[in-house]
DNA sequence: CACCAGGCAAGTA
DNA sequence: TACTTGCATGGT
């Protein structure tokens, strides 16, 4: 039994919010035709990080021939972090990505197909461990790089939730993450796009001064816009 | 000038 | 468990 409501504030179910956005936005096309390293190096690099920044960086990396498993075990930290300037937090991300890569070399022989065939639960444990990967950043690799059915969450999605009357200030992670996937089919796709579409709408709407007038949820504007 | 962006870990109490 | 702080660039 869920515990917080499955229907928003104004009565509508996650499908119903899901198919107000896609309506209005269309597919989002997130890390469309980009390799399953390219995902997992950008789910580092945009860690409270606006996504423009991070491509920058990822310019860089390929046109130095870096985005790979070699030349991202190769490179020297140092090095890496002058490369990835333009996503910000370059210092703590080259050793973060480095961290990843090195977990992708200890426990997968640095084979992306290896980590392929890894059931998500033991993955998603496994991601946690690598320090400078959290719960967002592992969940979003999943999603968005190997294609798992996890939701991801994130402030958007929070602070949608909270102006839905759909949560509190207080919920953790795994709660929000429970609510969407307790309530929705297990299908990577749907999960995919409609947290992208959440990011989508939370960009132009829902963020700590929000612009509610045009947005597609007509969310109870009444509701709390802390977060 | 202030504020924010597709977080996380480490330190403190 | 519940705060607080450091990390940093680039756009508005």
């Amino acid at each position: 039994m869920p515990e917080f409501a499955v229907q928003s504030q104004t009565g509508r179910s996650l499908k119903e919010m899901h198919h107000l956005l896609r309506d209005r936005f269309g597919p989002q096309d997130w890390w469309p035709g980009e390799t399953t390293l390219e995902i997992m190096v950008g789910a580092v690099l945009t860690q409270n990080t606006n996504w423009r920044n991070v491509e920058k960086a990822i310019r860089n990396l390929k046109e130095h021939g870096l985005l790979s498993l070699d030349g991202l075990n190769t490179i020297a930290p140092d090095a890496l972090a002058k490369e990835i300037r333009p996503a910000g937090y370059f210092n703590i991300k080259s050793r973060r990505l480095k961290n990843l890569i090195r977990f992708l070399f200890d426990r997968y022989e640095g084979s992306l197909e290896l980590l392929s065939g890894e059931k998500t639960e033991i993955l998603r444990e496994g991601l946690l461990t690598v320090n400078g990967i959290g719960r967002e950043t592992a969940d979003s690799i999943l999603l968005y790089s190997l294609e798992r059915p996890i939701f991801v969450v994130d402030a958007y999605t929070h602070r949608i939730l909270l102006r839905h009357g759909m949560a509190d200030e207080q919920m953790e992670y795994h709660e929000l993450q429970e609510l969407f996937m307790d309530n929705l089919p297990e299908d990577a796709d749907l999960f995919n796009e409609f947290h992208a579409l959440i990011v989508r709408a939370g960009k132009e709407y829902c963020k700590r001064k929000p612009r509610c007038s045009d947005c597609p949820l007509g969310c109870w504007e009444k509701g709390p816009i802390l977060l």
